[in-house]
DNA sequence: ATAAAACTTAGACCATAGTCTAAGACAAGT
DNA sequence: ACTTGTCTTAGACTATGGTCTAAGTTTTAT
């Protein structure tokens, strides 16, 4: 016996409404039931969910993910593409990254601008420089 | 004489039919419309949009920016209101960042144990903790 | 003058990712 | 026996953020 869905749901922090609709989706084909049809979420499922929740947020689509997982389940014919997979979701991670440092910095603009501004009392005392 | 949407849309890379839908959700109340009824965006407008496109990139709801325009519109007296949204934004962010870099571990593990199962023609080859 | 390009609106429609409802099964405790 | 708690399903519903359509205006080029 492995976890029930409320075991899952404390190890992934998917909520179990969300497992549910992921299953309906086919993103857990691998998931079994056991005699009473409840789920039974082995440590590879966990893994597998945790997986999941890794791809999703960092902006990969359901249907997307749905067939990394069908990939999973055809075997070794599909290991070159989900190589491939992983090496274009690298450059994803890192291109966001690099992209919310760039917004960290214009909202650390902000933050100095509207320092100044709430010091002055207005933000008319404030250059606009600071405001771009 | 400020710029057209589609010079915005060059300036914003938000596409035209985004902005009018912005403009509908009450984002752009600054904006002004020329002799023909066209928007005729402004530099300010421009760094507005700029601003608004960091904000929903990092996560803010349009509600919320939305919110935050309107605040931008009532003057100095929600100028402190301003400055603890872009904290709470900067806090937001550099989150994201941090969690995203635990992400790229994962893919870059992912990324390895793929290598080894392709160079052994079967996953079977590489070990389970490679996996996890 | 007429056709093409760029703009406008209201409102319908769509995609994604849930989220909720209703009806029911089963195990454990009182 | 019966209530409580946890689980199941199908299918309806919601929220968010667009995206498209239709009908119309004005400017510019041929």
């Amino acid at each position: 016996m492995g976890l029930s869905i409320s075991g899952a749901v404390k190890k992934t922090d998917i909520p179990a409404t969300t497992i549910r609709y992921y299953d309906k989706k086919g993103l857990l084909p691998f998931v079994r039931h056991d005699e009473n049809g409840h789920r039974d979420f082995t440590k590879h499922d966990i893994t597998m969910l945790q997986l999941i929740s890794c791809l999703k947020n960092t902006g990969m689509e359901l249907s997307h993910i749905r067939d990394f997982v069908q990939m999973c389940q055809d075997g070794d014919t599909t290991l070159e593409e989900r190589l491939a997979l992983f090496e274009h979701q690298k450059t994803v991670i890192e291109d966001r990254i690099k992209q919310d440092q760039k917004y960290l910095q214009t909202v650390e603009h902000k933050i100095n601008y509207y320092k100044a501004a709430c010091a002055a009392g207005t933000e008319d005392a404030v250059s606009n420089e600071d405001c771009e």
